[in-house]
DNA sequence: CCCCCCCC
């Protein structure tokens, strides 16, 4: 069976046309090493009758080269991609995502003779189209894409009336139809045909306005451009959010409404659409694609809300209009990042965007809110160049879903900061949570991360609660303990390690003072009664207590340390009452216990300090915390030092 | 004209 290559697609996506998941042969693979960050590979693909060396294939497929389904001569399926033009006019085709449909062995050779793609060199002047459709489900002609001419000239503003006189000139206009143009429908709620007010032939000889639709003869501005005394105007946008439809109901009424973000090459603006419109525009909007909008009413955004930097929002009303068009150059996404160390001096419930590599992440957790609602929650823990560390807690379906395994590059796009812990960050309804996205920052903190920052402890602006582990745990081995000769100072020192009991000593209960509270030894008057010294009262009762002296060891050493009431229990897998009737009633079944404790491995959070005894200064070892091995994160730790002592 | 993202 032969396969099919999608005939005429690199001119395409050469030209910034959109192209329906073309089919490419991949002709050669170059690999790029950067001085940091991860390896690229540059694809040189053909379509059978062109050849275009500048595919840039984006890291997340690097896995397409590592497992050997990448090699020259396979056939991809190219379902996403972004056509960038370069400062010296070179345009790059960064391959988003990708399929191999058919192995290199299966093709086995070039497809066809084709000839390397020369950009220009088979349309004059490039802007006038149509061009044919270039799907390869051969779909009709579709969304041509604007002429440069009509780009937004940067972002500055101008008066009114100088805009009034700053028609561009639409070389577009001249040989395409309205259709081709704007193949969405026309929205404006006036509820006129689709029609679009491109000048007729007549007058498009001159100059013409840009592409907006008929009525708005405003030409197409810069976001910043915009604010709530200037009325006519278009912007050209790529949505980059889209929420759902929510309805509201407060003392001023009720009513449906959702948002979306608009991004141009000069800022970015929330967009607010109400009821009536909601059903008008929702579906036609999508997030990633460009439209033109016009007439919406500006006014101050509440900043409370969102992490943009516009001071202005936007909403649709009866009279707005929504038509689709193309424009590769539009940015996916901005964001202004704010670096974690700066999230000190944020206040409490600002919204931000942040970036981090993710070094390590807690298991999912249920949680119940006040309004006693089930809901997920993952915490993970975000780390930048640096070297700060900050949590961030997702919540429901994304806490789930999210796997951090790999230590991957996060960004989010409007987190709420809160002050648990000091700072920490939380995602809410408008944030985006990215995972490796392909911009230049993240390409940096990965080049980092791996050359350095995966080796260094970090400072944590997110206090943790005692024994949650995460960044600022002590890990120690006991070899560590003695060698840094640990709580030797005035102080007592805490540390955590991971070790296994080799033994516990069965002598590890004592009759206790009943109080609740008191866990005090008593002393048996032998009259039947027993005398708390520290409630100075006597009781004809006492409680079985617990303090378990036990031999933990890991690789290197081994240390014995003190258990109290709650540590041994965990370690000993009965409550201490429970351990009293035992060795009051069944000697065996209290020997089982302790011979099912030994070579059980745990996490121990350890308080030392010297003390004498006897005249004789020894480190004590009391256990503050015994907690289950999590395999994953200690494997973590064990690679990351494996790194340290390689480095 | 909304602004509801929670838990420790
Ligand atoms: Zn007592």
């Amino acid at each position: 069976m032969t396969v099919q290559l999608t005939e005429g697609a690199i001119e395409a996506l050469t030209k910034g046309l959109e192209v329906n998941n073309p089919q490419l042969q991949v002709v050669n693979i170059r690999r790029i090493d950067a001085a940091s960050g991860p390896v690229r590979f540059r694809l040189m693909m053909s379509d059978g009758l062109h050849i275009n060396s500048s595919f840039m294939m984006a890291t997340q497929l690097n896995g397409l080269y590592e497992d050997h389904s990448l090699l020259p001569n396979c056939v991809c399926l190219l379902k996403r991609s972004v056509t960038n033009v370069l400062k010296d006019g070179r345009r790059v085709i960064v391959v988003l995502d990708m399929e191999v449909v058919k192995s290199a062995k299966e093709v086995g050779a070039k497809i066809g003779t084709p000839t390397p793609y020369v950009e220009g060199q088979s349309m004059t002047p490039q802007n006038q189209f149509p061009v044919r459709s270039l799907s390869s489900a051969g779909t009709p002609p579709s969304h041509s894409r604007p002429s440069d001419e009509v780009l937004p000239q940067a972002s500055r503003p101008q008066s009114e009336g100088e805009h009034a006189e700053h028609h561009t000139t639409n070389q577009t206009g001249q040989s395409m139809t309205p259709q081709n143009q704007f193949p969405g429908r026309s929205l404006s709620s006036a509820g006129t045909p689709p029609s679009h007010s491109r000048p007729s032939a007549a007058s498009s000889s001159t100059r013409s306005p840009p592409m907006t639709p008929r009525g708005s003869p405003a030409k197409v501005v810069p976001i910043a451009y915009l604010n709530p005394y200037r009325t006519k105007w278009t912007i050209r946008v790529r949505v980059t959010k889209k929420s759902s439809i929510r309805t509201w109901t407060n003392s001023r009424g009720e009513g449906r409404l959702f948002s979306f973000d608009a991004l141009d090459h000069s800022d970015e603006i929330r967009v607010t659409v109400f009821n009536k419109e909601v059903d008008k525009f929702f579906s036609l909007l999508e997030t990633g694609k460009v439209y033109f909008i016009s007439r919406g009413t500006l006014k101050l955004a509440n900043k409370q809300y969102t992490s943009l930097r516009n001071d202005y929002e936007m909403s649709l009303h009866s009279q707005s209009t929504i038509v689709p068009c193309e424009d590769p150059s539009l940015p996916m996404v901005h964001c202004d990042f704010v670096p974690i160390a700066q999230l000190e001096h944020k206040n409490k419930d600002s919204v931000i965007d942040v970036i981090g590599v993710c070094r390590s992440v807690e298991d999912v957790a249920h949680v119940t809110t006040k309004a006693s609602r089930e809901l997920l929650k993952r915490t993970i823990h975000l780390i930048d160049s640096s070297a700060n560390v900050v949590t961030l807690t997702l919540w429901g379906e994304e806490a789930e879903s999210f796997d951090g395994s790999c230590q991957p590059v996060v960004v989010v796009k409007g987190a709420r900061v809160s002050d648990f812990g000091g700072r920490s960050l939380s995602t809410v309804f408008s944030s985006t949570v990215m995972v490796n996205p392909d911009i230049p920052e993240a390409h940096q903190l990965r080049g980092w991360f791996d050359k350095e920052g995966y080796a260094l402890a970090g400072k944590s602006l997110t206090e943790f609660r005692p024994g949650a582990g995460g960044a600022n745990t002590c890990w120690k081995t006991l070899r560590d303990v003695t060698t840094e000769q640990l709580g030797h100072g005035d102080k007592a020192e805490y540390y955590s390690c991971v070790a296994t009991i080799l033994f516990c000593r069965q002598n590890c209960l004592y009759k206790a003072c009943p109080t609740p509270d008191c866990k005090k030894k008593v002393m048996d008057n032998l009259n039947g009664l027993f005398r708390c010294e520290k409630c100075n009262k006597e009781f004809p009762n006492y409680k079985h207590c617990l303090m378990l002296s036990a031999n933990i060891a890991d690789f290197g050493d081994n240390q014995w340390v003190t258990c109290f009431q709650e540590t041994a229990e965990k370690i000993l897998g009965h409550d201490s009452e429970t351990l009293g009737q035992l060795k009051e009633k069944n000697e065996d079944a209290f020997d089982e216990v302790f011979q099912k404790a030994n070579f059980t491995t745990h996490i121990f959070r350890n308080r030392v300090k010297l003390e004498t005894y006897n005249d004789e200064i020894r480190l004590k070892t009391t256990v503050m915390e015994v907690k289950m091995v999590d395999h994953r994160d200690y494997s973590r730790r064990l690679i990351s030092n494996i790194r340290k002592i390689a480095y």
